[in-house]
DNA sequence: TTTAGGG
DNA sequence: CCCTAAA
């Protein structure tokens, strides 16, 4: 067949061997095709098709025979997302797969201004705003303690060390040329250098050069990539403990590094866990570039259009914190009034319980709520606060077989990754004072290993800070596990107590440590298959929520940076200063010990522990809402593939429209369908003067009115089999009425 | 988790 | 799109 009179031959001709087609349809399961199309005769043009990078899918988007897809062809704009994405599948973002950004993804549409800062280098810009951020964080950390001198030294120095790096970088620029290959660099890149934080700059440059080079046109791309190998949570590297900036000082105060930059340096293992957060990271980057609008996470469709969409912002991470702190003190009360009592569960804050509902479905929500922690009442003493990520175990969905999968893990690598962003965890312990020995104890801050950030040159400071607020607040808000470190090793025993663990407050706490770890499972999201830019986008805003807030841009982003060079180790400080608090025995904690996957429960001093999560807390969904997600208007394919479904199926079996004709795009839920069916309903019922949006078809919308008349007659009622093609509602729609089983076939 | 509706 | 009550 000749499709779209060989826009299509063309088309796929452009594509890397690895590119496989897959045809979906009402009608029939989804089927791959290697490589150049063998859509041959077997196309339809009711089929959906979809490209796959290999592997996992980087990135695919639904192709209508006869319809988008050649659009994609000609249309400069969607060709040009749809080449951006192929080059990120192949450059190095291997991964594919793209979390989903739970309806947060928001990425700023396209820089409307571009040229702003165009003239500057991404690299430069991070590190003026690592400068920035040091000096902030330099600054705040003063509050908290002795540790100070050291961390501010510390800090200097790595600042200096990844400048140092950078130049390098930019010199070396390898990577860059925009080779496919080179693309490789991404994961090789983390994996290996990631004890240099070059690997930032790289991919500043080869972002930078990827971009501007074929993407001229629009330098609104960012990506951040969490370049975190991960750092296995496990590994705990003696060495951890040492790493004390400031222990020196004080005695109180414990630091723990963390596995993972200790492995980095060692080489131990850190098995790139990078994830690609290619797509995701992408969306996001674009919209913060854009400012205004932010794309969602996925779909190529919404690229597509993301200038032309614009409109919503979703309450930037900078507003978050106070935002959402709001939001949380309220929610977060009335989650867990019994927190109140321990001043320091604030933080962590209840935010589970916001967001859960969403994320259900579809991977991409995943990641969103997984950030909250929990508490609980520790039956014991002292009372223990867990906060998980919840996340992540739930979020991952394991099932690989699909597309999806694919894309959560992509997702959720990057969350491991960024879980993995083990941040040392700075601990202070406080006193100890309370009565039945508690143990106070305050996590000075935690380090984030690396994380590979893109952006593009016109990319404001602002716009980057909230790339690397956002990109740590969705790794950390992310399914992150706290792991306890006792002496440099990892506690595991979550139902010990303190005292049997050899944690007292007569003890000094300096061989407590923290990690954070990533979750074992990828919370991620999915890749859409539209979207390209998934990627951490939509984590984003449930995570930023969860972390960014409280993290504040700055903090969070010196963080970033800092974590940039893992292997300097430079501290980044994610000055959560937790103050230890200890909390009444009652009040937390239960939950702890049954949640295994859950944080680490540490009894009494867990609180503060939590705490130290906490930084978490505010952001929770603080920002409840979080944002909502991007606005994705349907566009005449999807609506086409929604009426062809509810005709099949009924208006009552949701999940199966999504499955029979959304299942690739992730960002359209069941009950976005539902939505969208009920407002196709409505506009065939207006006049076409009142219709707004891109105009559907009225061939479509006529199906739409014989679909619903006759289903709501039917009720749908035998699901299972009937209805499907049968229906001719268009017909006539209506009267049929006992027809039920007729009209199957 | 889905469905069904209101907002 | 969001939020929820119900199932």
């Amino acid at each position: 067949m000749v499709v779209n009179g060989g826009g299509w031959n063309r088309w796929m001709k452009q594509l890397p061997s690895g590119v496989k087609v897959r045809r979906t349809g009402p009608t029939r399961p989804r089927r791959e095709f290697g490589g150049f199309m063998s859509v041959g005769k077997t196309a339809k043009k009711s089929y959906i098709y979809t490209l796959l990078l290999d592997g996992p899918v980087v990135w695919s988007e639904n192709l209508q025979y006869g319809g988008e897809f050649g659009d994609i062809v000609s249309n400069p704009e969607r060709h040009f997302l749809l080449q951006k994405r192929l080059e990120y599948g192949f450059h190095g973002f291997q991964v594919p797969t793209i979390p989903r950004a739970p309806r947060s993804a928001r990425r700023r549409g396209p820089n409307k201004k571009k040229t702003e800062d165009s003239q500057i280098c991404a690299f430069e810009l991070l590190a003026s705003l690592a400068g920035k951020l040091l000096q902030e964080s330099e600054s705040s950390s003063a509050c908290s303690n002795a540790s100070e001198g050291n961390h501010r030294s510390f800090d200097e120095d790595v600042i200096k060390h990844e400048r140092h790096a950078e130049d390098t970088l930019l010199k070396e620029e390898c990577f860059d040329q925009g080779s496919s290959e080179e693309s490789a660099f991404a994961s090789e890149i983390s994996s290996q250098n990631i004890g240099q934080k070059l690997l930032s700059k790289r991919f500043l440059h080869s972002e930078r050069d990827v971009v501007s080079e074929r993407t001229s046109n629009r330098a609104d791309l960012v990506n951040v990539i969490p370049t975190f190998h991960n750092c296995p949570p496990k590994v705990e590297t003696g060495s951890l403990s040492k790493a004390n900036l400031c222990n020196s000082k004080d005695p109180m105060e414990l630091q723990v590094e963390f596995p993972t930059m200790i492995n980095l340096e060692n080489d131990v293992k850190l098995p790139s866990l990078r994830e690609h957060v290619s797509n995701a990271s992408f969306s996001k980057h674009r919209n913060d570039i854009k400012l205004v609008g932010r794309d969602d996470d996925e779909n190529c469709a919404g690229q597509n259009k993301s200038s032309t969409k614009v409109k919503a912002f979703r309450p930037s991470v900078r507003i978050g914190d106070r935002k959402i702190r709001k939001l949380l003190t309220s929610k977060y009360w009335k989650v867990a009034p019994k927190l109140r009592d321990c001043e320091s569960f604030r933080s962590d804050g209840g935010m589970k319980p916001l967001y859960n509902k969403r994320k259900s479905c579809y991977s991409r929500d995943r990641y969103q709520h997984n950030t909250f922690y929990k508490r609980r009442k520790l039956f014991d003493r002292g009372s223990v606060v867990l906060s998980d990520g919840g996340f992540s175990s739930e979020s991952v969905s394991n099932s690989p077989e699909k597309g999806k999968s694919g894309e959560k893990n992509g997702f959720n690598g990057m969350l491991h990754g960024a879980a993995g962003v083990s941040s040392s965890v700075i601990s202070r312990q406080g006193s100890f004072h309370s009565k039945d020995s508690h143990v106070k104890l305050s996590i000075k801050s935690f380090k984030i290993p690396e994380l590979f950030i893109e952006v593009p040159e016109t990319a404001t400071i602002g716009s980057l800070r909230r790339t690397v607020m956002e990109t740590v607040t969705a790794i950390l808000g992310g399914g992150l596990h706290v792991g306890v470190l006792l002496q440099g090793k990892k506690v595991k025993d979550d139902n010990k107590t303190l005292h049997q663990t050899g944690i007292s407050c007569k003890d000094n706490l300096d061989g407590l440590g923290f990690t954070l770890e990533p979750n074992t499972m990828p919370a991620s999201p999915s890749i859409y298959t539209d979207d390209p830019l998934p990627s951490l986008s939509c984590d984003e805003p449930e995570t930023l929520r969860s972390l960014g807030a409280p993290l504040v841009d700055s903090v969070i982003s010196d963080a970033l940076f800092e974590t940039t060079l893992p292997s300097t180790n430079t501290g980044a400080l994610v000055e959560s200063n937790l103050e230890s608090v200890s909390c009444h025995n009652d009040s937390l904690t239960d939950n702890i010990m049954s949640d295994s996957r859950a944080l680490v429960v540490v009894p009494a001093i867990s609180m503060e522990a939590l705490a130290v999560v906490p930084a978490n807390k505010k952001s929770k969904r603080s920002s409840e809402l979080a944002q909502r997600r991007t606005r994705r208007p349907f566009s005449v394919t999807e609506v086409e593939a929604l009426v062809e479904a509810v005709e099949e199926l009924g208006t009552g079996r949701w999940r199966d429209v999504k499955l029979r004709a959304f299942e690739d795009a992730d960002h359209r839920t069941y009950v976005d369908l539902k939505d969208k069916w009920k407002t196709l309903v409505h506009t065939a019922r207006i006049s076409p003067q009142q219709r707004r949006g891109e105009p559907v078809p009225q061939e479509l919308l006529d199906r739409v009115l014989a679909a619903h008349a006759y289903w709501s007659h039917h009720q749908a009622k035998q699901q299972g089999k009937q209805p499907s093609g049968s229906l001719k509602i268009t017909d006539s729609p209506v009267d049929r009425n006992g027809v039920e089983g007729s009209h199957s076939s």
